[in-house]
This record gives structure tokens, sequence and C-alpha cells, in this order.
DNA sequence: TATCAGTTAGTGAGTATTAACAAACATAAA
DNA sequence: TTTATGTTTGTTAATACTCACTAACTGATA
């Protein structure tokens, strides 16, 4: 992970701010350093173009989106513990960082450069690339069932998780994204 | 729904390509006027504004949202096949018209406009009361299981169906839509 | 004394939109 | 049938504004 100066990370931060309540449209220098307090050429101190602060962001978000926090050591859980385990961690950041929440699940959000198109495609491919081998695992294992193909399952768990957290921005955070979280999570259970 | 003329119509759709192509940022009067090919100023003949035309668009969307459309009468069949068939109907007129599918599921480039998000965020609800109802019509008849809640059930089929129309369009249409769409159910009703 | 982090003032390019005008056509009166 | 008038749909030129970004300068600090 890239190391930001304090200024960086406040510029970060409060461009993930600016995309959440107003869209990409939103997020101009302009506003950014008038968010931060200072003036918009000073910004240009500290990121070298707009699209730097994007690739910023598109870091930050790695960090967030990162499944391998959740595969711990632990022989005892089952692989549906680890998939719980690793949505809620999610929403868990996600309540902590609605901004991040706003931003994440919209890939339409940087279409406009395709270098920053393409690194979002691929973070959004190597997770779900991730989850589907866990499942192929726990159906190996006898945890999940093999009544379907990991591919189609692995579908339907990131899209409902996708949806609720679209969902819970669109209602601007009105109800608890990990409670509901773990009631998706329940239910899956109960069909798989 | 609004009767628009021949040149309206050819202005909405170019500029839903133009989103589909290059995002709301490809989206310019300019652009939009190259592409008819008529001068800027003539666009104003047909929509007062730029937020008109977007109104335009949000209308074609809700042509092709509509859930009722598949509710036919006939009393032979399920309630799961009338979600199926709900489905495929909007995945093969998605792939009739590609530009419709890349706008449909990314709210985030109305969030400028409240005006326009609130229509939206509508017709995303709307359409969703619909499948929860069809669901618990579908469970009081024994078609559909009960061990989970509607609610969380059409979160999973719609996500699903949304992840999968965003992956399709992301990968620029490279697989066949329908034939996915139908693969997505089958695995759906193994499990419900 | 050099570097860092800020400033003010400006750049050219792009934005939606308007003003003023013109050609084509429809309708209806002379 | 001709003439007059109004409407529709287009044009070119210009508006006021916003955009990302740069030049030149300044004060503090290591």
């Amino acid at each position: 992970m890239k190391n930001f100066t304090d200024r960086q990370e406040q510029i970060i931060q409060t461009s993930l701010d600016l995309i959440a309540n107003s869209g990409i449209h939103g997020l101009t220098i302009k506003n950014i350093s008038k968010d931060v307090g200072i003036s918009e050429p000073a910004i240009y101190r500290h990121f070298e173009s707009k699209t730097d602060i994007l690739l910023g962001i598109i870091s930050k978000i790695k960090e967030n989106s990162a499944v391998n926090a959740f595969i711990t050591t632990d022989e005892a859980q089952t692989t549906v513990d680890i998939i719980r385990k690793a949505f809620i961690g999610r929403a868990k950041r996600f309540t902590k960082n609605p901004s991040i929440a706003a931003v994440i699940f919209s890939e339409s959000i940087f279409e406009n450069d395709s270098k920053l198109a393409e690194a979002i495609g691929s973070i959004m491919e190597k997770s779900q690339i991730k989850i589907v081998n866990i499942i192929k695992k726990g159906q190996k294992l006898g945890e999940i069932t093999d009544r379907i193909e990991a591919e189609q399952l692995a579908l339907m768990i990131i899209g409902a998780f996708r949806l609720l957290v679209t969902k819970w921005h669109m209602s601007k955070n009105s109800f608890d994204l990990e409670v509901q979280t773990e009631k998706l999570f329940k239910a899956l259970e109960r069909l798989i």
C-alpha cells in the first residue's frame, strides 16, 4: 500500500466525501480546496493532477475491498463463516466511512478515464474470484450445497450485498447496514 | 407514457448511446448535436434544457423496467414462471438496446440533480415492491420456499440480475445476457 | 540558504444556454 | 391563384461561467 502524507489523506477523504454527497460531478479542485481549507493551486503541491487524486481514491478502495483480511488460519470456522465474516467486516468498514460505500460500487464514476476503469474492474474481479474459490472449497467439504454452481451462488451473494449497500447509500444511511447484512446472511444460510 | 417526436426520440437514443460509450461525462450538448447531425442550439428547439433530455432518458428507462408487462392472466403459470419471464424479458430488451442496460443500473449518473435522483429511486423501489409481492404470493401458494423472507429473496434475485447486467456491460456485451439470465434462474429455482 | 507549502492572478479550453436571423412550409384571406 | 402571416426547425455568433492547471511570488522552517 502507498504511504500518503497527512495532507494527502485529507485530500483523498475530502474527495470521497464530495463524490458521496454530490456525485463525481461534484469532485472539482475548487470544491476540494474549499473543503480542505487551502487554495486551489495548493492542491497541486500534494498531487500532480486530478487523475492522481482519483488514483489515491482507488488505492483507498483497494484497502477496503480486501477479502484476505478475513481469511484467518482458524481451522474451526466453516467456509460459510469465512464468507459471512468477510461481508460483515466490509459492512463495518462502510459504516465507519460511508463515503467509501458510495463510491466503491459505482464503477461508472471512473468510466471516463480508461486507466481508472481498468483498475476498478480488476479489483472487482479479483475479489469475486476469491469468493468463488471459497464457495468451491465449501462445496468440496460438504458445507455448502452443490445443487448450484459456485459462480451462480457468488453472483447471488455479491449481487445481494451490492444492492443492499446501494440502497443504504440511496436512503442516506437510514438503516443499520451491519444488522441488515447479518440478516441477509442468516437467510442465505437457510438456502445453501 | 410521454409522446416524443421523432427528433426527440433520436436525441434521447443518441444520449443513451453517449452515456453507454463514454459515461455521463460524455453527454454534452455538443456531442449530442454532432451525433444527431444538427447544431447545438437546434437541440434547444426540441428540449428546453439538458435536464429535460435527462428526464426523457428516465422516461425511456421507466418503459424498460416495467414488470407489469410480464404478468399475464395465464393462470397456468406459476409465480416462479412469472418472475423468470419478467427478468428474461428485461434481458431481451437490454440485448436489443444495450445502452439502456448501461444506464439503468448506474443510479449515480443522476445523483447530480436531486429531481432526477428521486425519479430513478422511485422507479427502482416500485419494481422491487412488485417482485416482493409476487414472491409473497408464491410463498402463500407453496410454490416458493418460506424458509426465508420475501424481502431477502428479492434482494438476492434483483441483486444477482443487476450484477449480471453490470458485468455484461463492463465486458462490452461479450456474452449472451439472455442465456446467462436463464442459467441464473435455473440455479435459483434449485434453491427455492 | 534551500525547501516546503502556501498565496494571487491568470491561462486556454470547454460548458450550457441565448440572441438574432433565415429558409421551408402551412393556413387562410384577398 | 396569389399574397400575407405565422410556425417550425434550423443556422452563426456570442454570452457568462466553470474547469484543470500554471507562473510568479512569499513566508516559515530545517
